[in-house]
DNA sequence: GCAAAAGTGTTGAGTGTACACCCATGC
DNA sequence: GCATGGGTGTACACTCAACACTTTTGC
């Protein structure tokens, strides 16, 4: 592939390849947890990494993410959201790779991810107790975090953490998993409620040794931004 | 350069080509405006586009952006922030080409940009009246915009902006300029001043027709974020 | 003295925060 | 009847928006 470059016409350009990476959170046990999976071979060989992958020529960002995820997770259809560009130029040592990273939410109940028999492991690791990262995958993770809980407070993200119905108890302990303290239980339903995105279904959560709590949906189950 | 790829060993990977492009946003008689350059050869020619180039094997994604302004617009050392990654299949007739986008702002009293022989101009233009654009370069333009607008909210980033004292109103007709629509003084005073990201000199601007306006300075010269 | 921009406070509305008790159910 | 989590309201502090007049200077 020939690209024009303005110092060295028709020059055959060869610069850093490109790759996305992909964060996947959800609540597991009440902590923030994102999915990860262990390296077989190379020089990374036993280190956790975020399932990733190089962008091929036909793919867009966006669909390279989502390929990745079906290819090393069995994930498809998330709503994947580009969070920044990495590229020091030791982050990995294989090669110059400058890395796409991408991040969304979901309700791990709902999936039953597997390993692939080119991974040693793929797993759900606690984001405050991280093991071996190759790469740079650390600092992604917690650069994904810091956004993560700035997003919380201006958009209905957390759609994708929750299952179809859920009580606000249910909703507020993500939150709290997110943001990693305590709300006032009072002030949540509030400012939830206020917010319009939640409908009342008439259904209750029954079977436990207390009161049932009303289940709640989302209005959309697709980002919205209030105000 | 070979890439291990966990699909095709021992392939050479030849992925799209990476590139940066800057925005440079400047106050010209009052409006928001972006540099541009006026592309002189090839099938955008007569366009105009963001200053922009080739990432190099030896650089990260920043070091290519701060190479990019010094080669094309002899513009050095600027607080240079990354903004988005832009990958459509068809945003450069002339290959695959993956984008990513960078922004500053900058006083542009201070600078006399000057015209490289290879383009056959460089100048300001009005966020609101672009003119033919080159690439997906106007969607980018209107992307950086938009954070732009969301970023002085909640930082000092158009310290770029100012000369290094200023007055209160001055300081206001760029935040007019950025949000497109006038703002009420004495609150826009008390905001700015309860921030506490200026501070007062004893000198005053003198020499107009009307009363003289206290000078002030920013407290810190680089990003800060207001809680 | 007049034109032109600088500078300065108060009020009302709405928002965020802190805080404690009764309710419905399972066992 | 008791343990467990569900559900509710009020008071205060703070923030934001609207609004008009006096001051200082050049001419």
């Amino acid at each position: 592939m020939k690209i024009q470059n303005s110092q060295k016409k028709d020059a055959l350009i060869i610069g850093p390849a490109l790759a996305v990476d992909t964060m996947i959170f959800a609540i597991r046990e009440g902590k923030l947890c994102v999915l990860l999976i262990q390296i077989g071979t190379g020089p990374y060989k036993d280190q956790w990494a975020l399932p990733g992958g190089i962008v091929q020529i036909g793919e867009t960002l966006d669909e390279a993410a989502q390929n990745v995820l079906a290819k090393k997770a069995g994930i498809k259809g998330l709503h994947l959201e580009q969070l920044y560009s990495f590229s020091k130029l030791d982050r990995d040592v294989r090669g110059r790779v400058v890395s796409v990273a991408y991040f969304a939410l979901v309700d791990s109940d709902k999936f039953s991810v597997e390993t692939m028999d080119y991974y040693m492991a793929i797993d759900w690791k606690n984001v405050e107790k991280l093991p071996k990262m190759a790469f740079d995958h650390k600092e992604m993770i917690q650069y994904g975090v810091k956004r993560l809980c700035a997003k919380i407070e201006y958009s209905n993200i957390v759609y994708g953490l929750l299952p179809k119905e859920f009580t606000l108890t249910e909703m507020q302990s993500v939150y709290e998993a997110i943001v990693g303290h305590v709300i006032d239980k009072r002030n949540f339903r509030k400012k939830i409620l206020a917010l319009n995105i939640l409908v009342e279904t008439d259904k209750e959560r029954t079977g436990q040794k207390n009161r049932p709590a009303k289940l709640y949906q989302f209005r959309k189950r697709q980002l919205v931004f209030t105000d």
